[in-house]
RNA sequence: GCGCCUGUAGCUCAACCGGAUAGAGCAACGGCCUUCUAAGCCGUAGGUUGCAGGUUCGAUUCCUGCCAGGCGUGCCA
């Protein structure tokens, strides 16, 4: 109906024109917007005060004109000039009540656009497979999966991929301790290294070990011991590169069996935990595929060939400062070693050569120092760094009964995604964790989250759902008939009913914006208002009343506002319930 | 020091990319259940949008400076 409205009004524009009271360069596009007070009509226009200096006239006489050269529509009832030089438009009735035809139409597709063809890749959660997610994850994860939901609801098609550091550093250290936990089994007196990994998992993974290879992997912890350094505060990264390095040589080919036993059955757990939590994954991509296949090498390669490399103090580095870096960045470390950071560079290489349009990394908020990094190595490689779409998401902050809890990760006493889940349940988790906008900092109630109230939206929400669920229960004497219901929406009168309508219409236009902005919070508002709309009528008006007619149009209003709620509701992840 | 983000009601947050009288929820106070789920609704009160300038018909929004807070600033991942 904007857009109809907004053709209106650029034709009126144009006429002005032909009239010359306007001049054609001088034409900006026409801005319709929903008005705030219902008193100032349906809809609403700021296209005299745009245009009034152009065209020479006070904003209010321009609005005269425009109006005058308005064509004549059946949808618009009246017209009014308001306060600095706005058009007010008010609509007919039969147009305020199209969107509910329509909603009930398109059922689930209601609010989902036309395909636009374009390509779209989502990386998200990508945490390192070294123990299961915890709580701080849990943001990314909603927001990214929801992401991934409103862009296909935008039309375009979506892949979402998960990165696994199975490469680096952090996957030896991990397999390592679990190698000790796996000889602590057999007996042997170890002392485990202060940056090893805690937690009770990799004990069970040792024990897991154990069952799987018996003794056969059984080496003398005095052995392994009898040359290392210090395991002190200053010296725990040598030592541990040391340690793995020593038992790395004394398994030999067997190394592989502690470090592909953590990796798959970390991965397993993250992937359950995941897709419990409705997040799914195309794509799981391997970081060390990128060393296997030699998309490494031949990515830095590239940069050399473009004269972006450089050798200083035995290590190579990608001039980063040419593309607006602060410093420079190390791709190959001077013991031979290519950095994390060469892994980005051939991934990102990797993800344009798939063909996606947009390319977007949800990332913890403390990464955004790597945001320029990456889209200078895009551009050094000869891509289009627009292409690439950074969202950092901030942490949540977990509050119980009004107290900070607090978490430490290394310790192993972090708060899982996974008991999280189990305490406020996966509808109330994924809608939490996306109703602020993501860049910015969120508090997370448990207590709120976990109560049947109308402080917590979820239940609010989803309560508006299972009302009208359960109007439509028992109407066996005297059916509901859709065709009845629909003949006499128009004649609904009430403020509320106009409002719910409305609200309807604007539904669609809510999924396109939380799409493009990429602001999943925005459909989170919009439900909240919508059920509010809802409560408020269901509260003061009875929807099932003697006279039929009006029986079924307030039933078909109804029917619309769950379609709503449902469609939405499944775009965040979080359940319709039939009854609650 | 430099870079990025944030600052709106007592609290947690919105505000349709510059629009009309800045809106919700919580907390506070006062009302509404013999009628479809009170897990709900209605009302009252609450503001110098951090501060000071600038841009223009018009600024919470854009620009500059200052103040306060957060994060980042590794040959870690």
């Amino acid at each position: 109906m904007k857009d109809k409205v907004a053709a209106l009004l650029t034709e009126a524009l144009d006429r002005l024109i032909e009239d010359g009271l306007l001049d054609a360069s001088q034409k900006k596009p026409v801005h319709v917007e929903n008005t705030k007070d219902p008193t100032h009509g349906d809809l609403a226009t700021n296209v005299a005060m745009m245009h009034a200096k152009a065209a020479g006239m006070p904003p209010r006489v321009l609005a005269e004109h425009i109006i005058k050269a308005l064509p004549a529509s059946p949808d618009i009832v009246s017209t009014d000039i308001a306060g600095p030089g706005f058009i007010n438009l008010t609509l007919a009735q039969d147009a305020a009540f199209a969107p509910v035809l329509q909603c009930l139409d398109q059922g689930e597709a209601y609010g989902h656009q036309q395909t636009t063809d374009e390509a779209w890749q989502v990386e998200y959660v990508s945490a390192n497979p070294t123990g299961p997610l915890h709580v701080g994850h849990g943001r990314g994860a909603a927001y990214g999966a929801t992401l991934v939901n409103l862009l296909k609801a935008r039309g375009h098609r979506v892949e979402a991929e998960y990165y696994v550091n199975d490469a680096g550093r952090q996957m030896n250290i991990l397999a390592v301790s679990v190698y000790l936990r796996y000889l602590e089994v057999l007996g042997e007196p170890i002392v485990f290294p202060r940056a090893g990994y805690q937690g009770e998992y990799i004990e069970t993974l040792g024990q897991t070990l154990h069952t799987q290879a018996g003794t056969s992997l059984h080496h003398s912890y005095a052995l392994i011991s009898q040359h290392l350094p210090a395991d002190d505060e200053a010296h725990q990264d040598a030592y541990i590169d040391a340690l793995i390095q020593q038992v790395k040589e004394m398994l030999g080919d067997q190394w592989m069996r502690p470090f592909q036993l953590a990796l798959q059955s970390i991965l397993d757990d993250i992937h359950a935990d995941l897709g419990d939590f409705g997040a799914h994954f195309d794509q799981w991509f391997s970081e060390y595929s990128l060393v296997e296949s030699g998309a490494i090498e031949s990515a830095i390669e590239t940069l050399k060939q473009g004269g972006h490399l450089y050798t200083k103090d035995g290590a190579l580095w990608f001039r980063s400062t040419d593309f607006g870096d602060d410093k420079d960045r190390v791709v190959r470390r001077d013991n031979g070693e290519t950095t994390y950071f060469a892994s980005d560079i051939a991934y990102i290489a990797n993800k344009f050569a798939r063909g996606f349009d947009r390319i977007i990394y949800i990332w913890g908020a403390d990464h955004h120092g790597y945001i320029v990094r990456i889209k200078a190595a895009a551009q050094a490689l000869g891509f289009d760094p627009e292409r690439i779409i950074i969202r950092l998401v901030q942490f949540a902050n977990l509050y119980r009964d009004g107290e900070r809890l607090q978490m430490s990760t290394r310790s192993g006493s972090f708060v899982t995604l996974r008991s999280l889940r189990e305490e406020v349940g996966r509808d109330a988790c994924r809608y939490f964790y996306v109703m602020r906008k993501a860049d910015q900092h969120l508090d997370f109630d448990l207590s709120l989250a976990t109560s049947e109230t109308k402080d917590n939206p979820v239940y609010y929400i989803q309560y508006a759902h299972a009302r009208i669920c359960r109007v439509f229960e028992g109407l066996a004497d005297a059916p509901y008939d859709a065709d009845r219901g629909r003949a006499n929406i128009t004649a609904l009168t009430h403020q509320d009913e106009l409002d719910l309508a409305t609200a309807i219409g604007r539904y669609p236009e809510t999924v396109m914006k939380a799409a493009d902005s990429l602001e999943a919070h925005v459909l989170c508002y919009y439900l909240q208002e919508l059920a509010a709309d809802f409560h408020r009528w269901y509260n003061g008006t009875r929807l099932l009343v003697d006279d039929l007619d009006t029986r079924d149009a307030r039933l078909t209003l109804a029917q619309a506002v769950r379609v709503v709620l449902h469609n939405g509701l499944t775009l965040l992840g979080v359940s319709a319930p039939q009854s609650m």
